[in-house]
Parts: C-alpha cells; sequence; structure tokens
DNA sequence: GGTGTGTTGAAATTAATTATCAATATCTTA
DNA sequence: TAAGATATTGATAATTAATTTCAACACACC
C-alpha cells in the first residue's frame, strides 16, 4: 500500500533529523495521508481531534511543517482562501483545473504539457525541480 | 502608451462601482505600473512615501484590492515568503521561473503549451479563464 | 528503569490584513 | 460654484493565521 510507503519517507526523515517519534506525529500522519487531499490546517485539526481531543492546534502547524519539510506535503494558495494541503507522496503528479464559481478542483496530466515545459526550461538553461500548473475557469457544472 | 490604457481600466472600474478617484489612489497607481512586476505590498508602500510621505499604510493595501478586484493586478504566494503583486495589463501574459537559490523569476512563454492547456480544459469541459504555470528549480547561475 | 533532550498543549507573540472612526476630500447637482 | 451626500483617508484597533515560548511530559538510546 502506497500509505506505508509515505509513511516511512516521514519516519525516516524524521529520523534523519534527529527528531522522535510521537503518538501525536503518527495520528497527523496518519489522517493527512487518509485525506485525500487538498485539505486546510482546519479541517486537519478537526479530524485529528476526533481521533485524540487532546490534541494541540499547533501540533498540527509543527507537523504540517514537517510534512512539508519531508516532501509529502505541498502548499495551495489560491487568492483570498486559506491555505491547502496536497499529498506529494501518495499520489501521482497531477495539476489543477479550479472552478472560480464553486470551488471543485479537477486533477489532470498532460505528458505533452509536461514535456514541453521541461523543454522550456532548458532553453533557459534552467534546471526544473517541480511545477505547479493551475487553470482557472468554469466547470461543467457552473459554465 | 500601455501606462494610460492601464489607467483607463482601472478609472473606469471605480467610477463603475461608484467609487471616487483621489490623489492617493492615482499616485499608487501610477507607481504600482511603474514598478515592473512582482512587488510586495511593502515595497510599493515605500516607493509610494516617497512621492507623498503622508500615505496610510492601509491605503496601500485598499487600493491593491481595487486593482486586484479590477483585474489589473495578481497575488504570487511562494511557499514562505511575502505575498507579491504582478500586473497584469501593463505586461503580455507570461508563466515563471522560479530559482529555489535566488529566488530570480525568468518570464516565459510558450504558445505550444498555452494551447495544450485549453485542448486539456476543453477534454473536461471546463472553460478557462487564466492559468498559472510556475516551474520551481535552478537558474543558470546558481545550478 | 534512568537520563537527556525532543515534543506537547496552552497561551503569548508576531506578522499580515482588515475594520473602525472621525476628519476630510470628492463628485454630483442645483 | 456652493452645497450636500457620501466615499476616502490616516491612525489605530481588531482580526486572522502562523509561530514561539515554556513547563510538564514522553520518547529513544542506553
Ligand atoms: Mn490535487
Ligand atoms: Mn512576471
Ligand atoms: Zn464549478
Ligand atoms: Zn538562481
Amino acid at each position: 500500500m502506497k500509505k506505508e510507503e509515505a509513511k516511512r519517507i516521514f519516519r525516516q526523515y524524521i529520523k534523519k533529523q534527529g527528531l522522535r517519534n510521537t503518538r501525536q506525529r503518527e495520528e497527523i500522519l496518519d489522517v493527512f495521508l487518509s485525506s485525500g487531499g487538498h485539505i486546510t490546517v482546519d479541517e486537519l485539526f478537526d479530524k485529528v481531534k476526533k481521533r485524540d481531543s487532546s490534541i494541540g492546534y499547533a501540533t498540527i502547524h509543527r507537523n504540517l511543517n514537517l510534512l512539508l519539510e519531508a516532501g509529502l506535503a505541498e502548499e495551495i494558495k489560491i487568492g483570498k482562501e486559506k491555505t491547502r494541503y496536497e499529498q506529494m507522496h501518495m499520489r501521482e503528479h497531477h495539476d489543477h483545473l479550479i472552478c472560480l464559481e464553486c470551488g471543485r478542483f479537477i486533477e489532470v496530466v498532460d505528458e505533452n504539457i509536461e514535456k514541453l515545459q521541461n523543454r522550456l526550461a532548458e532553453e533557459k538553461e534552467f534546471t526544473p525541480v517541480r511545477h505547479k500548473l493551475e487553470i482557472y475557469g468554469y466547470c461543467k457544472k457552473c459554465r
């Protein structure tokens, strides 16, 4: 299962940094990886709280930052909306079509676009590491 | 000149909303349009202050929000860095290569990528309005 | 099990943005 | 062009999101 793979990566990162594993850390990790992506801090906090009602808000933040550092999560900031956190290792890379009306995220991949991006970077003597493509507009239901 | 065109759009927007033009508003508009893009609130504040030292910080924020609403500016949020504001009407559309080491923005356009994006949206029955493509990596100097 | 030190929850702090408010400026109209 | 209605401003307070602080606690290595 992919989730176990992601967990291993995180535990490895924790150990490598001389940090420690805790009950709370494991809960947050598991809830995050089960969340399906695009989750806000508050949503994650609420979900973790259902399993461990004594969890602190700061602990959610601290561990989300670790997930970012470990490369398991990525921030998504859209306009004035709350920051969302996308899972990076559980799922294949993908880009987003984002509906300006209902806020829906449609996940897409286009291999040709990916290739052209690399070529474009190459032309500018730029070494690409990752990218973010977001197309805003109106989804099937809202257009 | 393109700057006058952008100014006209802004003044039109202001009037349409039943708002009023002011000395401060015109200063902020002019400084923003002369800034070259990717400016932070603080940088804009400092630049405007040089022309009008009595300007308030809140006024910068209020008018930046109007520029956003009018479609003349767009927010760029990269990781934990301060929000930057990109000019939208003074300049042609472009995407960004962003150096993870020195923070440099390289501006690029690839017509083929743009076309493929539209095709991709079409396939999902999605009507694209605008998009944001950011490629993170290392620039010529830093790689 | 003991010990050193990383982690936690609660509360305080910081940083960014927005709201409040009284004084002032702008725009429309007469 | 003077008047009046109301939008705007600057200063400051309030709000929000994220981080820091700190004493109690818990994990990891022995
Ligand atoms: Mn996604
Ligand atoms: Mn740019
Ligand atoms: Zn929609
Ligand atoms: Zn660089």
